[in-house]
DNA sequence: ACCTGAACACCGTTCAAGT
DNA sequence: ACCTGAACACCGTTCAAGT
């Protein structure tokens, strides 16, 4: 008398996220279809405009499951409201690992509606919290919080995108532009860069970002107080 | 006698690129398709794989086009290598301006092939020679390279993506979730950055990272000559 | 050399109809 | 309440055939 499994359908909507992710990792998103994940679920495509909206609700959906399953809800405030730089950073990994966990993660999260997922824009939120604790006023903490995402986001996003189907020599397809300083150059650097790891250069950048913080921090409060 | 315009057809290439960015600009990029290009042409859409090989080639030219029409060729050095760091914002604001001249510039861009476009690969090498001119060694004109073109990115496509079709409230739909602090703190963020433009906005975490930029220079000159 | 016609294998979405 | 069947209006791409 054992259930067959999935023949009976009676559709969950997680069953649908777990199924268009694991699509979206083994096949990457643009085949993450109504029909393909209506198959892998023993269902007829229209049956999912039952449990969602339209297919941008599904992938609102995913990305939201990407952050979540990352760990993004787990992000808590610094004990000490001083350490919010190291803070800063930790948290930007914790979101670029996020994205990097699934194939095509990037894309999902910036293809979700509204400020993209509703953990980021809470996650976001915290740190301007954050920031607004360490002595920030409101419109800097708001600015320091979008400079740092937008950074995040356009290297994860930079990082992901290069991991494309052909991995080509990078850069160097269509030789016929010559442009003076040809991928000589260029290449000098790429090989400079690439000792570095992704996750080191990503970190680089971060606290190039989070040093031009402490600086800005430290002359609005200067011009304030002028302690000595 | 009269030519009748664009009746015989003899397409040319730079015209394909013409159309589709017209297209761009009055319906978005979801209607750049193959069909309506040919149509604005007067022919059908397989004639265009007589002149591009797929429609991928087509957007490369469309984002190589938009970023020489925003004037991305005519950056040059700065007279003086010591002004690296107005060169670098001036070099940015270049690019975002470049991008948003076009509905949906960001996404035609990042769509393109191998590294973007081919001139943003000669720029970000523009960059790395102007930055190890002024001092950075290669590794660290090639990280700050990378991080200043990110963080363009990633801010000018989160701008551009807020400027989708429905101007909804922001980040207030679906208030089902409560999540401790609501999105009252968060309005209280957005209230005060929204008194700056989106330019102003760009240019302060602009000059954050170049400011982090000139601290890891003074630190890395400082351990090699130490002045007093 | 340059383009058309017709087809192929897909899409997201709608909707009457089934159970 | 939940799903199917069939259709609609599209896609990008291929390819024999026309001129």
């Amino acid at each position: 008398m054992r259930v067959r499994a999935a023949r009976a359908p009676h559709i969950e909507p997680e069953a649908v996220i777990r199924a268009a992710l694991e699509i979206l990792d083994s096949e990457g998103l643009e085949h993450v279809t109504l029909r393909r994940i209506a198959s892998k679920l023993g269902v007829q495509a229209p049956a999912l405009y039952w449990h969602f909206k339209d297919k941008q609700d599904i992938i609102d959906d995913m990305a939201q499951a990407i952050l979540v399953e990352g760990g993004l809800e787990e992000i808590k405030r610094p004990a000490d409201a001083a350490a919010w730089a190291d803070w800063m950073v930790e948290t930007a990994h914790v979101v670029r690992k996020a994205v990097l966990s699934h194939k095509d993660g990037a894309r999902v999260v910036s293809g979700a509606s509204p400020f993209r997922a509703r953990i980021l824009a809470e996650a976001a939120t915290l740190t301007m919290q954050v920031l607004n604790d360490a002595g920030f006023d409101l419109l800097h903490a708001a600015l320091a919080t979008v400079t740092t995402f937008d950074y995040v986001w356009g290297y994860v996003t930079a990082e992901q995108a290069g991991e494309g189907p052909e991995s080509e020599p990078t850069s160097l397809r269509r030789s016929g532009g010559a442009s003076t300083f040809g991928s000589g150059m260029m290449d000098a650097f790429m090989t400079e860069i690439d000792i570095l790891s992704s996750a080191e250069k990503f970190d680089w950048g971060l606290r190039i970002i989070v040093s031009g913080l402490k600086s800005a921090l430290l002359d609005s409060t200067n011009n304030i107080k002028t302690k000595t």
